[in-house]
RNA sequence: GGCCCGUUCGUCUAGCGGUUCAGGACAUCUCCCUUUCACGGAGAAGAUCACGGGUUCGAAUCCCGUACGGGUCACCA
């Protein structure tokens, strides 16, 4: 791979013609990955991560990788790995190469990898960039307490403090020797510079700078052979031939210490962009996985239970959400196209993002707003397919499914009033089996002495309308409303309360006509002989 | 606490030096439609662009401070 950002005076020519982004973007097919832990159900950031990885690599023609990053053993946790298999799939944004599909760079788990990563720790080793270090745990734990103890709340293994540690360093070279020989327990330790500014541009911040003086030895490879996130993404990265690398705000501390490994190893570095945080919407910080139900939304894209404490958490798709609903809802917490549009499908989405144009603050989550956009997805879903998933809802909670007319028609008449696909049910019970009771506060307004006697004569006059269908019933309800002297609003929510049950919903007409005559008459017949 | 990042209506945001005493969406309120609810339509209210200094003929837009918020400081990712 040639690279470009080097000072050979042929590319100092260049630059003068071609801006530098350009070059890069030109000069390296896009490769992006999201490199989850499966230490439990993915969350709704974790996802727009993922999300935007997807969008960014689809609009460069690039690819879009999954790398399941479970170095830390004593994290692992059952299903994990599938759940965020599925939540991707159901989402609509699935990995081009990785975990769960193969590719040209596989395996896509690091733990399978955990041969591949010794050398590279051996070659920083080698080039005096690390170095091994014997202090165990229990040592580090104490000298974090002295220093506590001494007012300095955080002790940090760096150019300094590790001359006083048990290190290839301070050992002398024979001793360092023996203690692997004898395969006594080291770390390897990346060796930083003392006091180095690094600088790297942030695709999303512009310019950021860190002094080495503020960063610390970081391990990069375990006690238990396995390396930390901080060698594994490096390595990782550069023989997956990742071009970009788009993840959460929360990296952007350690982004330095990355950008000088790639230094050490001598690699082009990918091009990094930092997203905003998702924030919780009462209170402060960061929407956790522990949010969720307690604020009456999921926090997780698909239901999930967890393993070690059987604690159930709510997601998005059991509560209703259409996948592309929720991906629009959450690529726009940070992004918008910078015109008034705001719904987009998957592939509209794709031709519109800009990385460019995500926005750098945090984005406290609504979900008022993210009902608003399934609302919008649900009324845009062919008839079919509405009436399919309302089925579905329907089959859940035992209620019998009518036939396909009939629950289309149920659809068309509630879709306005419906945001998920169980409102359907929710918002007109009675479109699906008569009323299992009727409002006692309406029926104590409307419900007169003569109600009954009014809707006995108007039964008669309904079982004469032929086609039975919602106009002529309207007309002949307020034929007879002109013959009894009556206003509508004395009969109207009468009869609505007897088809229905309540006096809010549509058409009672339409309604009825839905129903059919014999249902229609029967509820009619109902009423009257329970009051 | 150190370091890093951020800060435009309640919320998500547009804005990238002048046509903006700041536009859209969600939520809120009013009216119309519907003799119901919702949808839809029209409108209202809502941001002295965190604050203070600069730079400039001119700043939400550039620079510097301050405040506030967030992230991060493990043999976790």
């Amino acid at each position: 791979m040639r690279s470009i950002g080097n000072k050979d005076s042929d590319c100092t020519r260049w630059a003068i013609f071609v801006p530098l982004k350009e070059n890069l973007m030109s000069s390296r097919p896009v490769r992006v990955r999201f490199a989850p832990s499966p230490t439990g159900a993915l969350h709704m950031g974790g996802v727009r991560t993922a999300l935007y990885n997807y969008l960014f690599a689809k609009q460069h023609g690039g690819k879009f990788l999954l790398r399941i990053e479970d170095t830390d053993q004593t994290r692992f946790v059952p299903g994990a790995e599938e759940y965020i298999l599925e939540a991707l799939a159901w989402c609509g944004i699935s990995p081009d190469e990785g975990q769960g599909v193969g590719g040209p760079h596989a395996p896509y788990r690091q733990s399978e990898r955990k041969p591949m990563y010794r050398q590279y720790a051996d070659q920083l080793i080698a080039a005096g960039n690390a170095y091994y270090a014997f202090d165990t745990p229990e040592d580090l734990e104490l000298v974090r307490e002295r220093a506590k103890a001494a007012g300095n709340p955080n002790w940090q293994y760096n150019s300094i403090t590790r001359t006083a540690m048990k290190n290839s360093m301070t050992l002398p070279a024979e001793d360092v020797e023996r203690r692997l020989a004898a395969g006594e327990p080291y770390v390897i330790r990346v060796k930083l510079p003392r006091n180095e500014e690094v600088k790297f541009q942030d695709r999303i911040r512009g310019w950021v700078s860190v002094n080495t003086l503020n960063l610390d030895d970081k391990v990069l490879l375990k006690g238990d052979g396995m390396p930390t996130y901080h060698l594994a993404n490096v390595v990782d990265d550069r023989l997956m031939e990742i071009s970009h690398v788009i993840r959460g705000e929360e990296w952007l501390p350690s982004a330095p210490l990355h950008i000088l490994l790639y230094r050490f190893f001598g690699w082009e570095a990918p091009e990094f962009a930092h997203l905003p945080l998702l924030l919780r919407p009462d209170g402060n910080g960061k929407l956790s996985k522990r949010d969720g139900d307690r604020l009456g939304f999921p926090v997780f894209p698909l239901h999930w239970v967890s393993p070690e404490t059987g604690e159930v958490s709510s997601g998005y798709r059991e509560r209703g959400f259409l996948p592309e609903a929720f991906a629009n809802m959450l690529a726009f917490l940070g992004w918008n196209p910078g015109d008034n549009r705001e719904l987009f499908s998957l592939a509209e989405l794709v031709e519109a993002f800009n990385l460019d144009k995500v926005h750098k603050a945090g984005a406290r989550f609504d979900f008022e707003k993210a009902k608003w956009f399934n609302q919008q997805f649900l009324r845009a879903l062919p008839a079919a397919e509405l009436a399919q998933k309302v089925a579905a809802d329907l089959t859940r909670r035992g209620v019998a499914v009518p036939a396909p007319h009939v629950l289309e028609g149920a659809c068309s008449l509630l879709l306005d009033r419906a945001v998920f696909p169980q409102d359907v049910y929710e918002n007109g019970p009675y479109l699906f089996h008569a009323p299992h009771g009727y409002d006692p506060d309406m029926m104590g307004k409307k419900w007169t002495d003569t109600s009954a006697e009014h809707l006995r004569v108007l039964a008669q006059r309904f079982a004469t309308v032929e086609p039975f269908a919602a106009e002529a019933l309207e007309s002949n309800f307020k034929s007879y409303l002109a013959e009894s002297g009556q206003g509508f609003g004395q009969l109207g929510p009468v009869l609505r309360l007897a088809i229905t049950g309540v006096t809010v919903g549509p058409s009672v007409f339409e309604t009825m006509g839905l129903l059919g005559k014999t249902e229609s008459l029967e509820r009619i017949e109902s009423i009257c002989r329970a009051h």
